[in-house]
DNA sequence: CCAACGCTCGCCGTTTTCGGACATCGAAGC
DNA sequence: GCTTCGATGTCCGAAAACGGCGAGCGTTGG
């Protein structure tokens, strides 16, 4: 019997962004991965699917909620598992609001190491929980998108979809004018 | 007069590996010696010549096909003489089908003595029908060659001979495609 | 002159690689 | 017996390479 090891479920479902894998505990959520996520990137053994892990439902409901616009604070309790430097970087994550970004000099200055800028870039990149731990909301202090595990394209709709606030304003698939 | 000592008999043959010394006695072969071999590495007192010994005949015969690419198996009978695991060490050497390598863990385990891994690879030092008992295909388990008394670069011929399934290709003199 | 761009270099936690230190078991020599 | 010596393999710690960066500087083009 396997003692210390954690048991994981997973669940998938379809998005604006492509098809999300939903990873969760009995501790929590513990990972939102892309379709074609580097596998080595997260690495959480070989769960076994359970379309019915309330969890995974909850975390369902809230995405679909984010990407109709009609949610903007996601309220989730994670599993993060990772290093020290890494579950900060991940909690400075959370605190970033909906909508604003931050570069990684400024994640680097809030937990305290703030020469880390790079550090916090690769620990930017193990980000388990995308979209709902917002790694897509740090960009280059200069202001350009420089990486992502989902694509740049997908960071940029995320921000996007941000930027308006929500999709209020597409319901009627139109571009809306100023 | 000695009594228990048996007598042993040479023949040389060239090889694209150097001049080859067998040796053997009425009992089956007892070596194959490098050219400049350690002479204290196998002692078989001073054979006397004899260019037409039945079983160095059918020896060199072996080899020639074994180099030419022809034969991957070669059918003598041995007359080793040595310990008793020097013995075991050198029949599961026997066992290493042409083209694969072991490791000297690997032999190790398969005569049982799981942690003598180095006196395997003293054992295997100290195997006097090179190249037939195919003490070239043990290799580290890291996959560097160690060590050969036949030199390096004689391990590397063999296992190179050996990996392209003979030598058929280079009958032409030249490279091969895909 | 000013802004934008590209290059270089220091930055730091993580990961990978590398080398040294041991444990281990027969054989050989004393 | 007892010591010494390998054609090993494993572990552990140190060192180096590797990024989802950012600041500084010279160049370029308006």
């Amino acid at each position: 019997m396997k003692h210390s090891q954690k048991t994981y479920f997973y669940k998938t479902m379809k998005s604006p962004v492509g098809l999300l894998r939903l990873v969760a505990s009995h501790h929590g959520l513990a990972a939102i991965l892309w379709e074609n996520d580097d596998p080595k990137r997260v690495r959480l053994g070989h769960p076994e699917e359970d379309k019915s892990h309330p969890v995974l439902l909850e975390t369902e409901r809230q995405l679909n909620g984010y990407f109709a616009g009609e949610l903007q604070k996601f309220s989730l309790k994670f599993n993060f598992s990772g290093t020290d430097f890494q579950k900060k970087v991940w909690e400075a994550l959370t605190t970033i609001p909906f909508g604003e970004t931050r570069s990684y000099g400024e994640i680097a200055r809030q937990i305290g190491s703030p020469a880390a800028v790079r550090a916090v870039g690769a620990a930017n990149g193990k980000n388990p929980i995308s979209i709902v731990v917002p790694c897509h909301r740090v960009i280059g202090a200069n202001g350009k998108l420089t990486g992502f595990a989902g694509g740049l394209e997908t960071k940029a709709f995320l921000l996007e979809l941000e930027s308006r606030g929500g999709l209020f304003e597409s319901v009627g698939s139109g571009v809306v004018k100023d």
